[in-house]
RNA sequence: GGCGACAUAGCCAAGUGGCUAAGGCACGAGUCUGCAAAACUCUGAUCCCCGGUUCGAAUCCGGGUGUCGCCUCCA
């Protein structure tokens, strides 16, 4: 079956045909980690990883690449201020090096909460120090770089097209802030290849141009090089690398082999809180970690951007994870029953089921579907006969959409006072003399008391309320 | 100022010219239960406004209105 994405490059679906029919090559832009990653960057890993999934759903081996940000993101993409990764260090009291692995630990925690898959290559950016001189080199005996007395450039009037991923008019936009930066710039859009470090700088490298460290968009064309080939097929990332990091990173690409470094540029959209951006100032930034606190199951967040495709908005509340939650909840009871179910299936049940993997294949192969998918996994959920034959479909699914299906509800173990099940003791015997008036008094008061009992055929359940 | 996205039932949202406009949550009704909870079943919208194209439009075109984002840090 057909696999269309949405693509950056040309503004519209595209088919998807790899360069190598056996193995799809992607690259991810991974975290800069120099502080949290928030559940918005994890929006776009869950993207990346249902990019994945749908991939290997349709049979291809994947090739992976993510890379990690340790050196050279400056706090303005303009070229200035200093580097975010040092900034954080002189906050946090520690060096670049214990922040980045500090950060990359917890980013590495959210995949594995999210059950997002590990891409098969993670490489950083301090370890490719040779391969990005190397290519700033290039860029440099191919004429499309220049030196200043503080940076090496990218010259981007060189280029037959730039930008090519926006449709921005770089002549009529509002380029003043960038103007000033370095006045020997020679086109305000030039960005720096190379950074020559001050004296005190805290991370540095030799270089024929002396101590001086990477800029952010040259790990990004150098690993990928290295891991992917000078073209693979895809290239993904958040909707705001798009007018800057993307865009040099093609003009990288293409001063250095004239090519185009990805054939397919997915991007995801924002995720807002409460209808409006993310910010600090705000104080509205939210953790995988504040979900956790908030006592729900990490993938109840993965379930909520299933609601909308990748490329829209998503609206992050409080009150959608609380109605996700059930809804994840009854999807794994869904599972529950039909994994325990002993209903015979027909040639007809059969060939309905047959139908509804045919619907959420081409639900999830036209651009990531996932909203309409899982349409069908609620097809299949609700099907009238329980059958195991049911379940396994079900997991089959679950290998796209990641939820731990078959995951067990949660037993809580928490310690319940003596009080409490004294109480508890008590009211077993009065629903035994059917006295349902202090049956309902004790639970009333056990309630009170912080607990919610509640009567199922194997007797009474307790739980924190 | 330039660029872009979005506007579908109470809420989230799929749908890109034509069967009864997916699905989830909430509400309501019912089954079950002493009651409640859970579980299960059932129930709801003609698609922001105006004009046009067409046999036919939520879907295409033009014009409005509204919300949001980017161009400055951010996935």
């Amino acid at each position: 079956m057909d696999i269309y994405f949405y693509n950056t490059l040309t503004r519209k679906k595209d088919k998807f045909v790899p360069i190598d029919p056996n193995e799809v090559r992607i690259y991810s832009c991974g975290p800069t980690v120099y502080k949290d990653a928030t559940i918005g960057n994890m929006r776009t890993n869950i993207f990346q990883d249902v990019l994945r999934r749908v991939l290997k759903y349709n049979g291809y081996k994947i090739k992976h690449v993510m890379n990690i940000t340790d050196v050279g993101h400056l706090v303005s993409d303009g070229d200035e201020g200093e580097d975010k990764m040092i900034k954080s260090a002189r906050e946090e009291h520690k060096t670049p090096l214990e922040i980045a692995e500090h950060y990359t630990k917890l980013f590495f925690q959210d995949l594995k909460d999210l059950n997002i898959e590990t891409p098969e290559i993670i490489c950083k950016a301090t370890d490719h120090i040779p391969e990005m001189l190397e290519y700033v080199k290039k860029l440099m005996e191919n004429g499309y770089a220049y030196e200043t007395s503080t940076a090496i450039y990218f010259d981007i009037s060189k280029l037959d097209k730039y930008p090519i991923l926006s449709n921005l008019n770089i002549e009529e936009q509002k380029a003043g802030a960038r103007v000033d930066v370095d006045p020997e710039k020679r086109n305000p859009y030039d960005f720096a290849l190379w950074i020559k470090a001050p004296e005190n700088h805290l991370m540095k490298w030799d270089s024929p141009w002396g101590p001086s460290y990477p800029g952010w968009h040259i790990e990004c064309s150098a690993m990928g090089q290295k891991y992917l080939g000078e073209q693979f097929d895809i290239h993904t990332g958040g909707i705001d690398l798009i007018p800057t990091h993307h865009e040099n990173e093609i003009a990288q690409s293409k001063g250095a082999c004239g090519k185009i470094p990805a054939n397919y540029w997915l991007h995801g959209e924002y995720l807002l809180i409460n209808g409006g951006k993310m910010s600090k100032s705000l104080g509205n930034v939210y953790l995988i970690k504040d979900i956790k606190d908030r006592g729900y199951d990490p993938i109840v967040y993965k379930l909520l951007c299933y609601s909308c495709s990748y490329r829209i908005k998503l609206n992050f509340t409080w009150e959608g994870m609380e109605a996700t939650s059930k809804s994840l909840e009854r999807l794994r009871n869904g599972y529950k029953t039909h994994k325990e179910g002993k209903e015979k299936l027909d040639e007809e049940d059969r060939k309905k089921l047959e139908e509804i993997e045919h619907n959420f294949h081409e639900a999830i192969n036209d651009d990531m579907n996932m909203p309409l998918a899982m349409s069908y996994v609620w097809e299949a959920v609700r099907y009238n006969k329980k059958s195991s034959e049911v379940a396994d479909l079900l997991l089959k699914f679950d290998t796209v959409l990641g939820l731990k299906i078959d995951k067990e509800p949660e037993q809580e173990e928490v310690e319940i006072p003596k009080e409490i099940l004294d109480l508890m003791e008590q009211r077993k015997q009065a629903r035994q003399e059917k006295n349902w008036a202090e049956s309902d008094r004790l639970r009333d008061l056990i309630k009170e008391k912080g607990y919610e009992v509640k009567d199922t055929k194997d007797g009474m359940s307790i739980s924190k309320y």
